[in-house]
DNA sequence: TTATCACTTAGAGTCTAGTCTAAGTCAATA
DNA sequence: TATTGACTTAGACTAGACTCTAAGTGATAA
């Protein structure tokens, strides 16, 4: 698969996706004859993992640590379990810190629209 | 109240809420004899907005329309309603990407707990 | 054959949201 | 009186994550 198919199947750009595989997150992408990228179903299978990971917020210095683990093989098994773990704990916590601004944004929505809003802000 | 113990209060630098004041999202705030800044009661409740709305990712970018049009009072009580509801349904998608963020990575450490990984990373 | 187009590279530039520095002022303490 | 410490300013710097540019290559279409 070329970087444009792979960049339109899952809507990043060509950039993005040579970005990625600079800092080491992807690849290295096995290249043609011409030096042009042909993506592997191992490659796409770590993009979509990255891009839904990338999505949450995590960041590129925690997936790159995660990937070089991987690569390291077996014996980090217990220490990227440790990693992901973290990163679920972290998750979470945005996750309920946005689920309640958005439980504000809510309420003063609410104001504005029943017009009891004589408040700050 | 003094920027130190505002800044303290919401668990924030100085520096953050000089910045604030600087791209106009709060104050400007009142200063006494000695130029030394003076935190007003409704200083306090926009910064608690802010923080909170900051926290949820809602740029400054769109805080400070927000604040620009609550200063040019009531006329734009509608737009203000309609930029509220325009977070609110960014930050609920946002809630739902990270939500099923969550829920595989999740999975992955299922995996890495009950020793089922032969996967990709 | 020439032009076009998609690809390549290294490296510079951009954007957001702070964060830090340098130089200065003021009030209070040693 | 001298120094300490918290504050002030303007403006430079940083980190993270891209995004863009320039210069070049190679395959295909006119």
């Amino acid at each position: 698969m070329t970087i444009k198919e792979v960049a339109e199947k899952f809507d990043m750009t060509n950039d993005t996706l040579r970005y990625y595989e600079k800092v080491g997150l992807v690849g290295p992408v096995k290249k043609n004859s011409s030096g042009i990228r042909d993506y592997s179903e191992e490659d796409l299978k770590r993009i979509e993992f990255i891009k839904c990971m990338r999505s949450a917020g995590i960041s590129i210095e925690v997936l790159k640590k995660y990937v070089d683990l991987y690569d390291e093989g077996e014996s980090t098994k217990l220490e990227r379990q440790h990693l992901l773990e973290e990163e679920q704990d972290k998750l979470e916590e945005k996750i309920k810190t946005m689920t309640e601004a958005l439980e504000k944004l809510k309420y003063k929505i609410e104001l504005y629209k029943t017009n009891k809003l004589d408040e700050y802000l």
